[in-house]
Parts: structure tokens; C-alpha cells; sequence
DNA sequence: TAATAAATTTAGATTAGTCTAAAATATTAT
DNA sequence: ATAATATTTTAGACTAATCTAAATTTATTA
């Protein structure tokens, strides 16, 4: 079995290769908030477990071994937040933490069962998709409030900022995963926009209109 | 805070002393499955930070703090059981390991709402007694069916020996905690004992009988 | 009570993960 | 194309936890 770290490394590198493909030692030490040196190291401790593909200089991509614990890791990060949220009645910006840690408990059959015990659901608090335990999952298709135009309208369905400063500012404005929201107006000068939600109208920021996911 | 490691070693020292009153270097060796020199120099660490007394080949014993800490991960540990047997449905002899896991997640919160979740349980499934979150708790008066005599009766309510053979052997034979039983016969020349179990004789072996626990 | 045995501690090494500072390589901009 | 800058790697050191082997202390027993 590999320990915390490495795990932590993978589910990092997976992380940021959804966003940016290939992933660099420097955007692996600020995710972490390690020195660049410290993961050089863990590199080619996990480049030697052929868990990721790796060579000097060049930055790193997972094997498919490596994607596949990464995978593992947060089925078990989003169950548990879901497991969080929805029995334990923690609010969804305080279950990261706390989830970090869960999620490196070794058992399959820990996690299997708590799947079993809440009904298999598909997303996490946050809208994230829990994958399956095949590790397969499918992500609906998310777009910013920021690219709709005026009277399109959607349905809140996830954030890209997962820090609990937004997570907790969407709470106070009851933007809230599963509401329809509508674009009544979007000022040219910056780019604020006002949404209609349900009878009332709530202005945001391109900012927050950024980090804000909705289906159509 | 502490590592996972020194809470283990908490944890041992705590559950030795029950027994044994003082706790020697060797109890903790073998109770931890590590060696003498391993231990020794992790109780110096733990003496340095007040957490056990500790005089050079005299053995130790907790402090207050260090107790606190045991406690604390001792209720963890059978709150994690509970949940574990009454939500997830797993058997009593399959929750020790991961137990053994989640009872090192840090978080108070997360504690306390697991133990609201669950209607605060005062034992866990193997009758051992759950501390409430200010480390309180009673245990109820426990005795072997080995010092029962001919006629008595009780109710099962623990076990001595928690390793999963015992408990499945138990299982198998349907000695379950909160079962009635009475001593119908013992014998005098290798002290097995026949019990009485609802309408069923069940033959058990001196060694069965001291594992066993009930409250009159 | 001295000798032997058992338990415990020390000394010195090892592994995992981290760090700083310096060296090597890659990128960018003139 | 080369100098300047940014990124990455190496070298060497540190901490936590462990180990084996040797030394020391305590306990036992003859």
C-alpha cells in the first residue's frame, strides 16, 4: 500500500492535470505547499512505483495504476463529504478538513458500505461527481454563470472555488446547489451580473459569476 | 498535537494499566508489537511532554493529560464500532482494524456529531463501555461465567478476549451480548460449563467461560 | 550475597519525508 | 543566439520512528 503522502501527491498531480494536462514540479509544491525539492524526491519515489510517468526536467502525467488510486482517494474524499453533510448536518464549507483525513483510510469494504448506507449518490455537497466503485463517473455539463447571456438560465450545480470564504458567501446569498437561477442583466462596465432567484433578484461579482457552476 | 504513533502508545499504556496497574517497557513491546529499545525511546519522548511518568527502569504510568488523550482516543475507537456495526451492518468481529484507523481523525466536532448521529450509545458491540465526550463513563458490574456456580444466571454484556476468532466462535454458537444465560452444569474435572440459552444447552470450555462476561 | 538471568536502556544505523542552498537545465527576451 | 530569468534537480542535513547489538540495571536464585 502506498502511505498519506504519496497518496496526497496523486490525487494532487490528478488534480491539477485536469486543468492544465501536463503538471509541473512547481504547481505540484504550491498544491501542497511543499518546497520544490521535496517533490522532486517524491517524484522518483513514485515515478520507481511506476505510479506516475516522469522524467527530469520535463514534468509528470499518471500511469494508470497512479489515476486509478487517485480516483480511489476521491470516491473516498466525496463520499465522506456527502456522509458529512447530509447525516452528521455539518454546512458544506466545513467538510474539507475533515474529509482530508478520511479519505486515507485504507478498507474498499469501509467505503463500499457507506456508499450502500446513503444510497449511492452521484454528487458530492459541492456538486463534484462521486465516482463509482469502478471509478468510473460522469461530470454533467458545467458551465460559469460568467458565459451565459441575458434571460439564459440554469440550474446551480457546482463551484470551482472551494474555498469555505465562497462557499459560505453562496450560502448567505442562497445560491444553493439545485436552484434555478436566471440572468436578468449583466453590467458592461465590470461584469457584475443579476440573477433572478427564485422571487428574489441577487447581484454578483464576474468574480463570483466565475466560480459559479450551472447546468442549462 | 500528537501522531498517530504516540496516541498507539497512549492507547497501550492506558489499556496495560487496567490490568497490571504499572506498566512495564516489555507489556508495551509486545502489547504494540514493536521492541523494548523502540519503546523505551518513545516513552522519553512522551515523558518530555508530560504526558506519562517515567523513571528509568521503573516502568510508567499516565499523567492526567496522558489519560485525557487515551480517553479520548478510546471513545473514538468504540463510537467508530458502533457506527460501524449499527449503520454500515458490519459484524462485531470485522470492525477492530478499521477502527483502529479512524479512531486517530482528529476532530472533535466530527466526534461529538457521530455520537449525536448515533442517540449517544453507552457501550459498543463488544460491551465495552463508551466514554461520553468529557471522558466520563461507567462500566457495568462485569463477571466471568467461569465464577458462576450451578443455578446462577446472567446476561451477557462482554467479552475479555476481543480477538475475531472468540467473537466468531461466539457468534456461531449464539452467545450474543444481551442473551439470558444460566450455568445448568460444570464440570468438575475440566470446568467446562453447560449454559442454558433460551431453550438451547450449549457446552462451553473453561477458557470460553473466563471470556466471557456477564452482568448478574 | 554473589552469580545468573531477565528486563531495560544506550549507541549507532536506517527509512520516509522534509528542508535550504547550490548547481543544472529550460525558457524568455533582447 | 546569447544573456537573464525562472524552474527544477542535487547535495547534504534534519526529525520521527524504528531496528540490532551491546551495555547497564534490576530481579532471581542458589
Amino acid at each position: 500500500m502506498n502511505t498519506f503522502t504519496e497518496e496526497n501527491y496523486l490525487k494532487a498531480i490528478y488534480h491539477i492535470s485536469l486543468q492544465s494536462g501536463s503538471v509541473s514540479t512547481n504547481q505540484i509544491a504550491a498544491s501542497l505547499n511543499t518546497k520544490a525539492a521535496s517533490v522532486t524526491d517524491m517524484l522518483k519515489k513514485l515515478a520507481e512505483k511506476e505510479l506516475i510517468n516522469y522524467t527530469k526536467y520535463q514534468g509528470v502525467t499518471l500511469t494508470t495504476a497512479g489515476e486509478k488510486i487517485a480516483i480511489c482517494i476521491i470516491r473516498k474524499h466525496r463520499l465522506w463529504e456527502y456522509f458529512l453533510v447530509e447525516k452528521l448536518n455539518f454546512k458544506w464549507d466545513e467538510v474539507h478538513d475533515v474529509a482530508e483525513e478520511l479519505e486515507h483510510i485504507a478498507s474498499k469494504e469501509l467505503i463500499d458500505r457507506l456508499d450502500d448506507f446513503m444510497g449511492h449518490p452521484k454528487y458530492d455537497p459541492h456538486g463534484d461527481p462521486i465516482p463509482d466503485s469502478d471509478g468510473q463517473f460522469k461530470t454533467h455539463e458545467l458551465k460559469p454563470v460568467s458565459t451565459l447571456t441575458v434571460n439564459e438560465s440554469g440550474i446551480i450545480s457546482g463551484v470551482r472555488d472551494h474555498s469555505s470564504a465562497f462557499l459560505q458567501y453562496l450560502e448567505r446569498m442562497q445560491l444553493i446547489i439545485g436552484k434555478k437561477i436566471k440572468v436578468t442583466e449583466i453590467n458592461n462596465y465590470d461584469h457584475s451580473v443579476i440573477l433572478q432567484v427564485e422571487n428574489k433578484k441577487t447581484h454578483i461579482s464576474r468574480e463570483v459569476a466565475n466560480n459559479l457552476l450551472i447546468v442549462l
